[in-house]
DNA sequence: AGGTAAAAGCTATCGCTGATAGGGTGGCTT
DNA sequence: AAGCCACCCTATCAGCGATAGCTTTTACCT
């Protein structure tokens, strides 16, 4: 059922519940966050979860894509700038919003794909990549930006050289986040610097 | 206890029971893989495997840690030839292992850091980075190449950059991992690009 | 060869997980 | 006022990792 047609009540239940699960997330990490948990903390039975979401799968994602519409914000917060200011802003927004939202960066890039579910189909796979969701949404701007940057490169060539630079900052954030005792020395150091290598490799 | 003092009907045990969840991880994915089945298929019941090991945990660590030697022997594949031609093999040779060891891969470097144990004296998340493992190894490796192609840096600077490009590479090969689906394009074109520019950031 | 002690297996069980079945209750609509 | 339906509850299920306690097998040493 889409939101707009919910009853009031259904849809402040729904958004409550997506709120604490958030902050648990946020705080315990996302395996540790279990149904009974969110439903203690929201203050119902676990089972009454189910009847606004049809599994805990679909309430990390729906945690996920809300953070993930930050991400959207702050990667095309530059609009109308000069390319150059845009591609720094995106890459500077892209960190700032991947080590401030470890969960929900985790929930949407670090998740495991089931070797035996090879069905693109499938919709827990595909799911994050509908053209609706804010995921793909951030990735196509990232897209427009090198394109703006390079405007001598072919389409599939511009495509190529945003998923290289996607993939350069997914890199850090997600090593960052995954192991933050690493001896990574001066932290902020070393982002300014990826990032400072990462804006450049648009223009190789 | 160390494997040289364990009695050889023990240690062959122990190996079967790593053969044997090596290739469940690679055939149903991690996450899909449960003591019950690993035992199972060993053929014997499920809480004998707790006589070799503490934990699925260390299971799993063991299983990549074992992958993880092919890496470390992989980037330092090209010993004595030129800096340059080190660079690029090991760049190669870290696409190959991460894209053909997915389960290994995602063991060591997809997992999730808990939230609300931040203490980096914990075994369970620095175990990865201790001196004799081959994950680090094999980072020390990558480190060691970068500087002998950038000697005009100073130490500090060789990090910075090495880890810069350890995350570069991070960054495709679990983007191409967690997310199989995405149009990717042809990915093998991908690698490709991504290797050189890659290459081309150690001498930014 | 025989005795002994440890290694390694088993069954039974615990507390936890995500998810489902089915019955009750209260508020909005007609 | 009547009725419907959204919502929440208790009870329960199968499966999970891990532990307890007992029995069998193995290996070593006299």
């Amino acid at each position: 059922m889409p939101p707009e047609e919910m009853t009031p009540r259904r849809r402040n239940r729904r958004n409550e519940i997506l709120e604490v699960a958030g902050e648990l997330f946020a705080r315990h990490g996302v395996d540790a966050v279990t149904t009974r948990r969110i439903a203690q903390a929201v203050g119902i039975s676990q089972p009454s979860l189910y009847a606004h979401f049809a599994s805990l799968q679909q309430i990390q994602d729906e945690v996920a894509a809300e953070a993930f519409a930050r991400l959207e914000q702050a990667i095309s917060s530059a609009d109308g700038e000069s390319p150059e200011t845009q591609l720094e802003k995106a890459v500077r927004g892209y960190f700032d919003f991947g080590l401030s939202h470890p969960y929900a960066y985790r929930i949407a890039f670090m998740v495991e794909y089931p070797a035996d579910k090879p069905d693109p189909a499938d919709p827990s796979v595909s799911a994050f990549f509908q053209t609706d969701h804010p995921g793909p949404r951030a990735s196509e701007h990232l897209c427009r930006i090198v394109g703006l940057n390079r405007p001598d490169l072919s389409a599939k060539a511009v495509i190529m050289r945003s998923q290289s630079l996607w993939a350069s900052l997914h890199g850090l954030v997600s090593l960052l986040l995954a192991r933050p005792a690493f001896p990574w020395g001066e932290k902020q150091e070393l982002v300014d610097e990826h990032s400072r290598l990462a804006c450049k490799m648009v223009f190789d």
